[in-house]
DNA sequence: TTCCTCTTGTAGCGACTGCTACATTAAACT
DNA sequence: AGTTTAATGTAGCAGTCGCTACAAGAGGAA
């Protein structure tokens, strides 16, 4: 059974498996031209240089996530902004999600560097988030587009926290805010439950 | 004149003006070396390998970054939450701190990575910020510990989203936000106006 | 067939990586 | 003074980096 052509739609869903798994930080080329099963010659063949390859993969990365958010798209929305932060929360403990994050921070740091296509990555994946956000919020919300905007600061500031080893310092600040429950509205408050642990 | 003896205490200021400028990404031993007017063979002499060294310069940059803290103490505390969310944003857009920040994206994906000495190094600079924000908070916040968690989370991810090409959500997010200045509050509202530009 | 283009393998280049062996100088102790 | 120890320079090793020169196969077109 011999293996098809060559091509950048073939190669990149391998890449991006060795990239979320062994991040993009010391990924050079011979180790992910093994993860795709070809040489670093093929790698430059197809994509150029480096440079390039990076962008591409990170582009396709951008869009594994944002069809990663579609399937994860429940039909039925959040009840409260807090329950709707929650859910966002636990649903980036998942294993899958979490190699994400690992792999996001470092598309963050590069963003912030001003390397080649990471922006384009990053902003990509937040305006995706962002939308995804809008249709979870509550359908009584007063301000869902402000409101998702604010939560997404929020939520990234906690997803943050927790990987410096502050989660605590996001819990309790959650806590502490106006979605942790207001007392003069109907909405069970279980916040707390759903933060992340220590 | 002869230059002094060769130390880490000596060595460390100018490796950690590299890395600032340059970042830890792709700091290697010779342009270290370099900056400090030494060579890659006295690094190792006096860290004894690159991991240590790297470790070391995280834990000394972590104590610039507390230094500068202190000193931007000002006595003066904020008058309202929102005041001092608009302050820490307004300080964090001088030059020095542009650097520092870069920086600190590098710091938070090694701390994913799991990348020795970055989380202790992290989770240093956010304690010590956290601590800062505290002595910050409106003398009159009827939650101040909690509180200052909260605008912690809140700053972090607008930072994040700034950096990534969201300032404008962020800063949509925050004016929908309860920080955006309670309308029955006596105190000023232009949290707009100090908020980081698109 | 013959030719031509696309795709792939082999081999290697020059630069750089962290790190070390060896020798030398400088200072400090006895 | 003599001895010992710490600090530094020179040179280089084995490995990796991105990338390329060259040639060989493969498939289609004539």
């Amino acid at each position: 059974m011999q293996a098809n052509r060559l091509s950048r739609e073939t190669l990149l869903p391998q890449l991006a498996a060795h990239v979320l798994q062994h991040g993009l930080g010391g990924a050079s080329l011979r180790p992910l031209a093994k993860a795709a099963g070809t040489s670093d010659r093929m790698l430059i063949y197809h994509f150029g240089n480096k440079e390039t390859l990076i962008s591409d993969l990170l582009g396709y990365i951008a869009g594994i996530y944002a069809s990663a958010l579609e399937t994860a798209m429940g039909s039925d929305r959040a009840k409260t902004r807090q329950e709707c932060v929650a859910r966002i929360l636990s649903q980036g403990r998942q294993p899958m999600m979490q190699a994400f994050l690992v792999l996001w921070w470092e598309i963050v740091a590069g963003s912030a560097r001003g390397l080649s296509g990471y922006k384009e990555a990053a902003e990509q994946m937040m305006t995706k988030q962002l939308a995804w956000l809008e249709t979870q919020m509550p359908e009584d919300d007063p301000d869902p587009a402000g409101g998702a905007r604010y939560l997404m600061t929020v939520i990234e500031g906690t997803l943050m926290l927790g990987t410096v080893g502050h989660a605590r310092t996001a819990r309790e600040g959650l806590l502490a805010s106006d979605l942790s429950g207001d007392p003069t509205s109907n909405h069970s408050s279980n916040l707390a439950g759903d933060l992340p642990p220590t």
